[in-house]
DNA sequence: CTTGTCCAGGAAAGTGCTTTCCCGGGCTAC
DNA sequence: GTAGCCCGGGAAAGCACTTTCCTGGACAAG
């Protein structure tokens, strides 16, 4: 009672920006203690229901002072002491694609119950943003961090990429990765090339002999399997592409009609069949399609990969490959909250289903 | 010299749970300090590029260090020093769904180019969700926070849902809400009643006289707003809605498909015209309409409200009413990083824009 | 009655950073 | 030549927590 009394309040610290009028009421565990009367430690002990054991009494004081001022606890000095956070650092290339939001969405909901505080970064496709925030992520003790997305086949900012991930799991960090593995991390793998294949295995066995390929941006490594296994699997039946019916474009709906219309101008002649790389550029293809008055799937068929749920109802429905990105965002979570414990990576590949619809009716022959 | 010799380095610190064969080399400012030779305070204004000046042979030292020792500043820490973080928090009701992944990109677009770190949650409808969240956000010292979604018409939610944010707000924060005004927070505010009036009139305008609305769940302030602004745009053309054809519904896709079947199972008569108070309810409304073999819009009109940019490609392109989402999102970010120095939260309202397009082409009568 | 063992509570030392305050040297002004 | 003044550097005091270590009392065993 003596020390207790000399004790007196620190005074109200400097708060250096402190918002116009914003009266500042930030309570510290200190209030708390100082509220229920009782030690800084002890205060401590009863918040964080630790191993030690405080007695009943005190517990509750404790609690009816967190009650009555509204504490909550200042997380970043709780991660400064202990070492570690709850954040979970996560990179897409862009949200507002729908295969991404899916991948967040599992990721997220895995996450809810396990009381991790995700943060999500939209990196515009690049390694370079993927690099800063995993800095970033480092800085913020985060416990770890996922890379959602094709790595590029840009050899240097990959390495450079590796390095940050290792510095990231120097400091105690997990990593990651959802694409292709080759950051030397654990790694949600979907088989692009594989599911590439089958479709075309698939589109030949309909009686389609043509093909165009609308392939993406050229240094995505996404894009570059799913063509590469496109092509494998045509030649299996010995069908060969024509390297003038081979496009880029962007991964996007605009990126598909830009390059179905670089298709359609390249002569007179026209595919059997056109494969978008993912289903929003087949969707693009199918409007520039309708534009031209070229009936799908009749004139022209049309194939995408992805089977986003939200493009489920475009008319016609489109064939394409599915992958579970919602339980992929799930494997993610799961790889990340799992001690692996062993010393190399884990890479679990994530197979395509290839699911035929009207987009791509059998063409008679 | 002599000090310094005595200054024998910390030794490495306790880290509690410490991944199983990961060697720790966390990094700090004193490794920085130590390495070249100068003491933390100069190492620390050289890596803030604060108001000090730094002599050019310390600033270079300090930043060879930095550079050969990967130093990441660690940001709780700063946090904790400063009073404040770079950590912006939002909340949308599902990251899977492109109303809210388009504001969030807008959003996170705006952010990009200002040093802030996103933390995106998907609340899954439900003020107590985002409860959690603003208070989490507290912990986090969060410089904002931002609320995207419908206010639902629980007001014991909601009160708990404000006082929440009132003391993130006493806590030096700033808080912003996308949708109703409802929280005494900056507000972004589409015009959803105004929105649904005006399409209402629009399509009567076109010659519909009879209307069902696939109404939304039955809690969610917009999804009110928007049939109530119907109702009443009908109205005003002396046209009344069949309360037995306002069925509610999920905000989904599949949402859109069961009500729309709850309304065709209601007696054999149909209505004109079907307006859904969202796009992905209008296209699970399509669905329904393509199941049935009702041809859209010879039998009946489809609209929907929001217009989804991945969902413009739908077929029959869909009569909608256009929000800026991506904007919305921007605005939102310019909320939170303008100081406001007024007394009153800034409502922002945002219109929406009637778009007619094939779904429901004029009826002659 | 003494000794040893828990046990709840508190003081204090940490965690990595920022920022205030102090100090000594070089400069200018008179 | 000296008084006054910046100016770059460092010591140390925060910041809000956790955790170790200590302490005094209750209790059981001998």
């Amino acid at each position: 009672m003596t020390e207790t009394a000399a004790n007196g309040r620190r005074p109200r610290r400097r708060r250096p920006p402190m918002r116009a009028g914003g009266l500042d009421l930030r309570v510290t565990l200190q209030d708390v203690a100082d509220r229920a009367g009782v030690s800084l430690t002890t205060a401590s002990r009863v918040v964080n229901e630790g191993a030690r054991r405080v007695g009943p009494v005190m517990t509750d004081r404790v609690n009816r002072a967190v009650a009555e001022l509204g504490y909550m606890a200042n997380l970043q000095a709780r991660a400064v002491a202990t070492g570690h956070s709850a954040m979970v650092g996560v990179t897409v290339h862009n949200i507002d694609d729908p295969y991404f939001s899916s991948i967040a969405a599992g990721l997220i909901d895995a996450t809810r119950t396990r009381q991790l505080l995700v943060c999500i970064s939209s990196t515009a496709h690049g390694e370079a943003g993927e690099c800063q925030y995993v800095s970033l992520m480092r800085g913020q003790l985060a416990r770890a961090v996922v890379l959602i997305g094709s790595r590029s086949d840009d050899q240097r900012a990959r390495e450079a990429l590796r390095a940050e991930v290792s510095a990231f799991v120097s400091a105690g960090g997990r990593a990651v990765c959802v694409g292709q593995d080759m950051l030397g991390v654990d790694t949600i793998m979907p088989e692009n090339r594989a599911g590439a294949m089958a479709l075309a295995r698939s589109l030949v066995a309909l009686g389609h002999r043509s093909f165009a390929v609308l392939a993406g941006p050229r240094d995505v490594l996404t894009a570059k399997d799913r063509t590469d296994g496109f092509r494998a699997g045509l030649r299996a039946w010995s069908v060969e592409l024509n390297p003038r019916w081979v496009v880029a474009g962007a991964f996007t709906r605009d990126g598909g009609y830009e390059a179905m219309s670089a298709v359609l101008a390249s002569g007179p002649a026209r595919p059997d069949c056109v494969f978008a790389v993912n289903d929003v550029m087949a969707v693009g293809a199918l409007a520039r399609l309708r534009a031209e008055g070229i009936s799908v799937p009749d004139d022209i068929a049309v194939a995408g990969f992805d089977d986003i749920h939200t493009l489920r109802d475009v008319y016609p429905p489109l064939t394409t490959v599915r992958l579970p990105l919602k339980r992929m965002g799930e494997m993610a979570a799961n790889l990340v909250l799992s001690e692996d414990g062993r010393d190399r990576p884990r890479i679990i590949p994530v197979p395509g289903e290839v699911i035929l619809r009207e987009s791509t009716l059998p063409r008679p022959r």
